[in-house]
DNA sequence: CCAATCAGGACCGGAAAGGTCCTCATTCTT
DNA sequence: AAGAATGAGGACCTTTCCGGTCCTGATTGG
């Protein structure tokens, strides 16, 4: 009911593979290796990320990408913003001039903006620390209310 | 960020519509017209939502579509899954035999479970009557945190 | 019997995402 | 000093799939 873009979402496992071994040199051919990303495309994520200040990248002979901060203080969020861009949840909540012709008769925009700021919270309660255990290490304050099975 | 179909989007802004006028019939001709939403997509949709029993429909003469509840008792997720499918966050998730060359060695996904989850417990907080003020009527649990202006 | 209306597909076009490649800049090693 | 390794950045192609349209029934009221 919701997606995610593949980019973003190979971008936090790329990003969590990382961190399994902070403090380590890692080039864009050994990551894509391990994960089984395709070396391009995983090159064009690590680029994005060095961008956005979440990597630091080394150039020349042994160079490579290493973590910008700890694990624990980079959110997902803020990794699929760097790969994805800042896309709203619908259209007419773009930080750009919005083209909804809808605008005049909808009036659902403001509660939009709610639940976007609702999951855009969610998603900042978790750190790629959170993410790297083989099991869910978290408990976000949401999981208070009743359990459901169902998927997203 | 994460993106909502248009599909989707419009599914809300129907059924938001029609509970502004709940207890009446209304047909695709009419509620395509007043949303403003090209008259076969809104049919396309209102058949959807009709089939996932949140609207009644009426053949024939005189026909058109009634909601299956009241608008407080739908809520916006019902809405998003009856048009969209249930597609999760990220394609690991989802509920077919999964593609995904990744399993072995991706350790995060029992996490994005959770984080799928969180955000389906967000969603599910918001009914139709929720959404149908000009303003947002409803706080959901999240606001307490800390307010940022970002956008998902 | 006819007209209005929904049901359920088939089908098409275009945008955007995903992926590839090429060239340039940088830096280590020998 | 030269060359090899590595990232930076962007152009570009290709395929998927979403959004949208249309057609042919089925149903029901007048």
């Amino acid at each position: 009911m919701i997606r995610l873009s593949r980019l973003a979402d190979y971008g936090v496992v790329l990003m969590t593979h990382i961190s399994t071994l902070a403090d380590e040199m890692h080039t864009a051919h050994a990551v894509a290796a391990a994960t089984h990303i395709p070396e391009p495309t995983a090159s064009k994520i690590l680029k994005a990320l060095a961008r956005a200040d979440l990597l630091d990248s080394h150039r020349g002979a042994n160079g490579g990408y290493t973590l910008a901060r700890t694990p624990a203080e980079i959110r997902v969020t803020e990794v699929i913003v760097a790969v994805d861009g800042p896309i709203a949840l619908t259209s007419c909540l773009d930080a750009e001039g919005t083209d909804c012709s809808l605008l005049s008769t909808c009036p659902t925009r403001t509660n939009w903006q709610t639940i976007n700021d609702a999951i855009h919270h969610a998603l900042d309660e978790v750190s790629l620390a959170d993410m790297m255990g083989p099991m869910a290490a978290f408990i976000p304050p949401f999981e208070r209310h009743s359990q459901r099975a169902t998927g997203v």
